[in-house]
DNA sequence: CTCGTATGTGAACGCACTGTGAACCGGATC
DNA sequence: GATCCGGTTCACAGTGCGTTCACATACGAG
């Protein structure tokens, strides 16, 4: 994904430090001119641009953003509740706005329907582990980059131990906590699914689960190790 | 100049002052049925809804504008700090939302930029992905060109899939979403209309819904943008 | 080295999930 | 009231896959 035009350089810490918890990848820029040279191949995924502490140098960035062959958009205008009355004339440099200062929550949801609304929907939520990728949203999961062809609880398994690498699990604790807490089944069967895990994630990556002899399974590498 | 819908009846207080004082004209509703009862000939200009009290009530009222033949826009979502998290997957239902209790001249800007997006139609009429087209505003589906003969229930269906492609939903999840909050009806019913969907969409994009056992349906690929 | 325990492996069983055809049912139309 | 249409439900069949078992192999203690 490319990344978002952020506006001024540096960017409020507040900002940056809500950016970088949605997962929206940034790049902050101090003008217009930087924003010209250093934008991606495929362009700016959007903008956020902080008005409320220098209305001038944020209009004009928006004006030369959006009076391109390819308008960038969609562009988020971060304003004090001051500069409100003054937007009813600059319509056209923004698609939506939030009063700054800002709760993370209403910025992630205004940068989320922005996109919804712009086509491009949603950042998927994954979960990621060196190579290994998994898409919660369409339950899907790949390796290399390859896709993985997974059952329910292989996933469901994976996912778990993915989720908390490097973290040591008994086989009950697995059976309670992927497979349900009134689960009443053999330990064997986890075996057979971490089996299954390895041979998918292939001869490559087979050790990204690793057994703990008289113990269970732990998912990538352990915290103590060198 | 025709009224904004308003709901819930009665309006809280300071959303009447600040609809008063910032001039439009403006009429509360009790529920759905009241909406559609009391409707002006011409349509509604717009709604605001406050979905911070009874989001059940504001969310089925906004299903049901949106559900028709000329869809009710602008809708504008009055939300309270906990809701956010919630509207990621309603991104349907309205188009800008404003956090609650509000500032009056946030409420005026955002109604002001809303009414001028409308006045220049940005609501996309299509929904597309690769070969299957839906136009909103005619109800009519196309695959390469060649026109689909859907059923009401298999239309909206088929647009809420095709709204959020490569996603996974169970079958609760569709029901409540397509078919409707308080619906009670059995899952099996998901099956069959995406079986019909499947049939109707020919041998050589059923595959264009695929089953992921023991979760659900999904539409489309993912997309594995990172 | 030997033994006992723990884990890996292949195969088989059987249930739960999904696909499918058809019946049912309520509303609309004439 | 008769008929049609679309949505829902039901019964049944096929099968994917989770579970279990039996046996092989690996590991560690002594």
């Amino acid at each position: 994904m490319e990344p978002l035009l952020v506006y001024p350089d540096p960017v409020p810490p507040e900002l940056a430090q809500a950016l970088d918890l949605s997962g929206y990848p940034w790049k902050a820029v101090v003008d217009e001119r930087t924003a010209v040279r250093v934008e991606p191949d495929d362009g700016w995924t959007g903008a956020i641009v902080v008005a409320a502490n220098d209305p001038d140098g944020a209009f004009a960035l928006c004006r030369t953003l959006r009076k391109r062959d390819l308008p960038l958009e969609p562009m988020l205008l971060l304003v004090s509740g001051g500069q409100l009355g003054d937007l009813e004339l600059r319509d056209e440099l923004f698609d939506d706005f939030c009063l700054y200062p800002f709760q993370p929550l209403e910025l992630e949801a205004r940068l989320k329907h922005l996109f919804w609304r712009s086509g491009r929907g949603t950042r998927p939520e994954l979960v990621e582990y060196g190579p290994l990728v998994l898409n919660l949203e369409t339950y899907q999961a790949a390796i290399d980059g390859a896709p993985l062809d997974l059952t329910y609880m292989e996933y469901e398994l994976l996912k778990f131990l993915a989720s908390h690498p490097g973290r040591v699990f008994t086989r009950e604790t697995l059976l309670s906590r992927v497979w349900g807490y009134e689960y009443y089944g053999g330990a064997r069967t986890v075996d057979v699914h971490i089996r299954r895990l390895r041979a998918k994630l292939g001869e490559q990556h087979a050790n990204l689960i690793q057994t703990v002899r008289s113990v269970g399974y732990r998912f990538g590498q352990s915290r103590w190790s060198i």
